[in-house]
DNA sequence: GTCATAAGTGATACTTGATATCACTAACTG
DNA sequence: CAGTTAGTGATATCAAGTATCACTTATGAC
């Protein structure tokens, strides 16, 4: 694990470690509280913070403000949300960062990160009208 | 002012709806409410809310998770925001619609929606460093 | 105009996600 | 195997936003 670069290994880490091994797309810091009955809420959120300054995380909102972390290597994905039951998934295409990076070469300014999201209605929500 | 379709017109509003006017990009309910001393905080919450509700603005939140409330005049527009100063522009290109088709293609569900968004650091905020 | 009423209001209490405080614990160094 | 200091969890606190509620007022009927 990273973290021995600069911190202490503690149960509290390592269990934040493994949990966020297994962790795939994006979460909240709430979600990783709850699995985590045992590590107080504040150690959570510092320890959150504290693999966001040190790179290994990234830390974005969704349009509704929601916080979410992911992995800073998943940094180019995108969501697509069910508008119907909220659930978002991942998106990642090369197409994608391709064209994006055709747009960045039309706008004036330092371009410092951009964001697609699809609005869909999901296979279940339509299933279950 | 739209207001007259279905709700009251109040001094409250009136203001609200004249600083909105005044107003062009994006801005914070947090902003409305400084500049509106007379007005009470749940009152600047519930109009914009409304107007939200009704169309009139849209609501996202920028990266970082601060909320932000701009008109919605476009149904389909793409942002060029500044993470730094807030400001809004609107972007259309055909390569977005490219860039779309292409998403929508690849995902399951019914697409209802979509928003792309570019952040930058405009020119002005670059020169005022 | 005036009146009734239901929408709208502001002060305030509350909720929720996140942070600061602080006494205590334990991971690293020598 | 200490000593120090980073790390911890319980709790208090904070800030944005929402709910409550008694009071006010825009509106429409008369």
């Amino acid at each position: 694990m990273l973290e021995d670069l600069g911190y202490r290994m503690t149960p509290s880490r390592r269990l934040l470690a493994r949990l966020l091994g297994s962790k795939a797309g994006s979460f909240s810091a709430e979600a990783i509280s709850e699995e985590l009955p045992t590590v107080g809420r504040a150690t959570v959120y510092r320890t959150l913070k504290l693999l966001v300054d040190a790179g290994v995380l990234c830390k974005t909102a969704l349009p509704d403000g929601a916080p979410r972390y992911s992995f800073d290597d998943a940094r180019h994905h995108h969501h697509v949300i069910c508008a119907d039951c909220g659930k978002v998934e991942e998106f990642r295409k090369p197409v994608v960062e391709r064209l994006l990076r055709e747009m960045a070469k039309e706008v004036r300014g330092a371009v410092v990160g951009h964001r697609v999201e699809l609005y869909i209605t999901c296979a279940k929500c339509l299933s279950e009208r």
